[in-house]
DNA sequence: TTCATAAACTAGCGGTGTAAGTTTTCATCC
DNA sequence: GGATGAAAACTTACACCGCTAGTTTATGAA
């Protein structure tokens, strides 16, 4: 088939595809003969709109960063800001657990990834945050909602009640965590981000306002 | 080459070259043929060690887990325990970043990843914590060492001054990041886990202390 | 009308994991 | 001590991988 009439493929469409097929069968299983097998193409049709696979899977890990909603830094309260933040950002990555290993190597040049880092450090640093701290803040939660998002922690663990009987007595149970999956590891986040909160409020309280009340902006 | 008189290979020295190939080159670099040059030998001959290649990971995870210190949890206090496991687990991780992916999801069937959870699991119910608490803040813990060792925050902003002044005002400084790398990364982890751990010992005292006091055993 | 560009194709390179079968050595049992 | 079976190396081969090169033809602009 020489070109045809009307294209067949545009970068949305390829994006939207490899994402599916990532969400179905995991980031190892995304090749590029099976992308575009899908699409209805021979695979190095894809080289004419993206010049390699990364740059194809960047363009979906911005995606899915994309769907983030880091807007409650425009307003005052950073800590429900920050909540909120975590929350939206562990929701878009637990919707495609598989991308995560590859979103998790930094924002690298993905606007959509940079953007979010510009949201929320300018939103702490307006909060009256010292800049390094607010690095660390952000730099903490973003390890905090990475590994939360990267592998379950309650399908970490095998259905083989003998594994655990014979060795690992606390674990008697561990083999039922898979049950309950989804409420583990919500609890076990949402347990985290309170505590994280709980102490970087008492850090703020100790450090920051004190000297932004001393201030007339703050 | 035949049967040779003393075996070329064993276990114990594939998992170590393999560890030194991933250290070196990255998970994605090793390859059976290339882990095999490296020990002076054709590629599947690997498999007569080996099942697999991911049975050959398992036991490159496993060792990397084997030097994470949990023998806090055999002392009576919860939060130091804790506190040094974390820095223990991180440091194991830390050390060699490029297995993160591999072991961040779950322990699997891999002996030493089994007894680490279960020394803290069992650690923490000790400590009076309830068992489904217990599970959360064992989650939570992981999500945050499991993240801060994927990924160094501070390596993943690229190095271009340009890319941050155009369109990022608050990320001005990014791409001097990574020359902090050390110092950016282990601030995160300690203001977080500092954070997380402050927040723990409230609702410890909130929640768990008052029982524990009125029982014989507290 | 001409012509560069775009978007599909086919063919092919060097790499991948691993299955199959071969050869030789070693350890064990009668 | 000779037979036997397992072990540990090998070679060959398959189907797949990312990607390059060169091809064909349709499109849009000069």
């Amino acid at each position: 088939m020489p070109r045809p009439r009307r294209a067949l493929l545009n970068r949305d469409r390829i994006v939207e595809t490899a994402l599916a097929l990532i969400d179905a069968d995991g980031l190892g299983a995304l090749s590029t003969r099976r992308l575009a097998a899908a699409l209805g193409v021979q695979g190095p049709s894809l080289y004419n709109h993206f010049a390699t696979k990364d740059e194809i899977l960047d363009a979906v890990a911005d995606t899915v960063t994309g769907a983030v909603d880091t807007s409650g830094f425009a307003g005052r309260d950073w800590a429900t800001a920050l909540r909120d933040w975590a929350w939206s950002y562990r929701r878009a990555l637990t919707a495609h657990p598989n991308i995560v290993p590859y979103l998790a190597q930094g924002p690298g040049r993905r606007p959509a990834a940079l953007a979010m880092a510009d949201a929320v450090y300018g939103g702490l640093v307006r909060a009256g945050w010292p800049p390094a701290r607010a690095t660390h803040i952000g730099a903490a939660l973003r390890y905090f909602v990475a590994g939360s998002a990267l592998g379950s922690f309650a399908r970490g663990f095998v259905e083989d009640p003998e594994l655990y009987a014979a060795h690992y007595p606390h674990l008697r149970d561990a083999h039922r965590l898979a049950e309950h999956q989804q409420s583990v590891d919500e609890g076990a986040f949402a347990l985290g981000l309170d505590a994280l909160l709980h102490g970087l409020a008492a850090e703020y309280a100790r450090t920051v306002e004190p000297v932004e009340s001393a201030r007339p902006s703050g």
